[in-house]
DNA sequence: TGACGTCTTGTAAGCGCTTACATGACGCCT
DNA sequence: AGGCGTCATGTAAGCGCTTACAAGACGTCA
């Protein structure tokens, strides 16, 4: 095995060129290269040539900090999500990344895993990292953190959710209405005995909007509301959220599911247990994620348009970052019909 | 629906306070402000709390370019995959992420799409936004990238793959071995027409070599070498190798996939075309994904730990940061045997 | 021919911070 | 009392880059 160096301190060690090797190199001054490297178009055809070859010869790469010190911004965003682990975000994420890397920006990413206070340091982190913008998952956090970002003169853009009035503008979709739409979907189905399996709702808003969204259409049919139950997000969790609900209430028809991680897991279980999905026991999740369509029975659940979310969401705080106004934006959501929601029993 | 003003130019356009301010707030010199934030202990305690006032008074938070320029160092790491939309980098990042955000660092991520061209640029800009150091995915890429890094002075750490007597540091298994391992099993249970799917091995050794252990393991049991189909990765792209495939070479008992998305592809077209999976046809994949045990059947893969291997990447390059003195590490794999492969037909 | 644009390049002043070095105040020893 | 550590603080030199301004070269037009 071979053992490899860190940075080589004292002796070998040389130094990263400069602009100034560069002119040297190129023998024009500093400015020159400066301007071939940002407005090309002003320097003569010849002397560009020169610095580019030299530029190239050289392995040049304009220092960061310096350039940054001068320009007032570090052409990078910075994301706060609660975990990669889920592909929801992961997808989101890299839709972001997308239009950031094509507008020449870059992505500092941190994760939450789902923790308000976490988030709170991430979003501090972010700004002493010199991030020009931030992009946040859903509403719920200390007005603190708006506050902070305001003075910080930090432009934020708030994802996953939308919400017309917020102080930030942000870019979503209704996630109780989709809910509604769903419970509706399934009511019209004869189902009557309905169970949640929720994400924690503390602290996350889109988890309470869905749950909220259930209940809002049982009242409108008149129906009993739903018994809810929370839990983390995993896959093994929805399993055990499943179980613990059926044992205490045995005569659901359906469990609608915070998302399709959990419904994944409630499906497993169920057949595990003997149940037949969707013969005597329908599931539903949330987010269509590549899983839904392959798990057996496959899975009714509503489209969440993530790689729009995320572009729409990037090309927002880049246009904050212009100064230009920016208004939320509400993206559509909808429902797949599959396999693991049928009439009621 | 409220419209939300950028970056406010000119007029209302308060700047950030500097070290200036604060020095001039607390009367004493930039140098003592400095020394408070960076070496309290230095100066006198009545000094200390004088310029801490300052400080709050004025919502003073250093300047990162300044910093970054005077330390030499962004406390940044990048790192480029091919995708995020993979769960398994996805996973993978995050790990990195937990390690490094222990330890102050942030990560800077970018994404190729599995183009050799556009990972070089990537690293191109990384270095230009001053990354400390930077992780990167497989071995396969110009030698200029490595020398390119060389001179940068940035230390890079090589993950997914493990190269013994590469040029960089490597954190990740041996692909060969696993598929040699998989391959073998397989022989065991009488396997002889043996088909592969593999995702594109032009600039990808991780494919590659996942290939060439099945071959190897083929050979080594003197049995006819596989046919190897390439796709693009994704859900799809399997189903439709698959069928390519079969059409070609219809009494394949086998299909080994190079990951589990193509697999999980892949049986879902067999499915519906009508073949048993495993009856009369098995297919298995490669990195045990969390979809991996919840299709039907549950798939037979190669459990890659990319936990442990992300976390052990991250300090692998805060180690070589830290001028220590790193040898590579080849993390062990283990095949799960689950229902996608049985006995020869 | 000379005044005056136009185009290209150079000069040099910072950006906000860290830090080596200089300075001054104080107390102790001989 | 004079000399000399010790400690706290100030002074100022950059770090690598951008950019306003200056300067030189050349061509044009009256």
């Amino acid at each position: 095995m071979t053992p490899y160096k860190g940075i080589e301190k004292g002796f070998g060690m040389k130094k990263a060129p400069t602009l100034q090797d560069v002119a040297a190199e190129a023998r024009v001054s500093t400015a020159t290269v400066s301007r071939c490297l940002n407005s090309p178009d002003v320097v003569s055809e010849a002397t560009r040539q020169r610095v580019l070859d030299a530029v190239k010869a050289l392995d040049y790469a304009p220092n960061f900090g310096a350039r940054a010190l001068v320009a007032k911004r570090t052409l990078t965003i910075g994301a706060v999500i609660p975990t990669m682990e889920n592909a929801i975000f992961a997808e989101g994420i890299q839709a972001v990344q997308d239009v950031l890397q094509a507008e020449g920006y870059m992505l500092l990413v941190s994760s939450s895993g789902y923790d308000p206070e976490a988030e709170a340091d991430a979003v501090h982190t972010l700004a002493a990292r010199g991030a020009d913008g931030v992009l946040l998952i859903g509403l719920d956090r200390e007005p603190s953190v708006y506050e902070f970002l305001a003075t910080q003169q930090i432009p934020a853009v708030i994802v996953w959710t939308h919400d017309p009035n917020g102080s930030v503008p942000s870019v979503g979709f209704d996630n109780s209405a989709a809910m509604v739409e769903m419970t509706r979907h399934a009511l019209s189905l004869g189902h009557k005995k309905i169970g949640v399996i929720s994400g924690r709702t503390a602290g996350n808003d889109r988890a309470r909007d869905r749950v909220r969204g259930v209940q809002t259409a049982l009242s409108e049919a008149g129906i009993a509301p739903a018994k809810v139950i929370e839990t983390d997000y995993g896959i093994a969790e929805g399993g055990a959220a499943l179980s613990a609900l059926l044992a205490q209430h045995p005569d659901l028809t359906l469990v609608i599911c915070g998302n399709d991680v959990l419904a994944a897991g409630a499906i497993r279980e169920a057949r595990a247990i003997g149940r037949n999905v969707p013969g005597d026991l329908s599931i539903t999740g949330f987010d269509d994620i590549g899983l839904a369509a392959l798990v057996e029975p496959s899975l009714t659940t509503v489209r969440v348009p993530h790689r729009d979310m995320g572009e729409a969401a990037a090309r927002a705080v880049l246009a904050l970052l212009a100064g230009e106004t920016v208004a939320g934006q509400a993206l559509p959501t909808e429902l797949m019909l599959r396999d693991s929601l049928g009439p009621a029993a």
